[in-house]
DNA sequence: GTTGAGCGT
């Protein structure tokens, strides 16, 4: 399992389209939108959990697709150490 | 009734 960024986001946009949008190209196991922590306003991106064969279709089939006039942004998620310990990992490289 | 970076508690 593995973990996908997704960018560009609409501010329309929800965890039922994400869902449903990549659930269509494979195994979502789980959607997470993010939103400002402090305002409550919507950053723009969200995460999603999926299968590690389907992380590739995923991304070379919804990368770029435009959703609520956007395009949205997906890429392997980094799967950075958010409550201490663990350090930062792959990376950087495109 | 607003907005746009880009990796979350």
């Amino acid at each position: 399992m593995k973990k996908i960024y997704i960018g560009n986001l609409p501010f329309t946009a929800t965890e039922d389209e994400i869902r449903e949008l990549f659930g269509a190209h494979g195994t979502v196991h789980s959607v997470a939108l993010i939103n400002d922590r402090e305002t409550g306003r919507p950053r723009g991106f969200g995460f999603i959990e999926v299968d590690d064969n389907d992380l590739q279709g995923m991304i070379s089939a919804l990368d770029g697709k435009e959703m609520g006039g956007r395009a949205l942004r997906v890429n392997e998620a980094q799967d950075k150490p958010r409550g201490g310990g663990g350090g930062g990992g792959g990376g950087g490289r495109w």
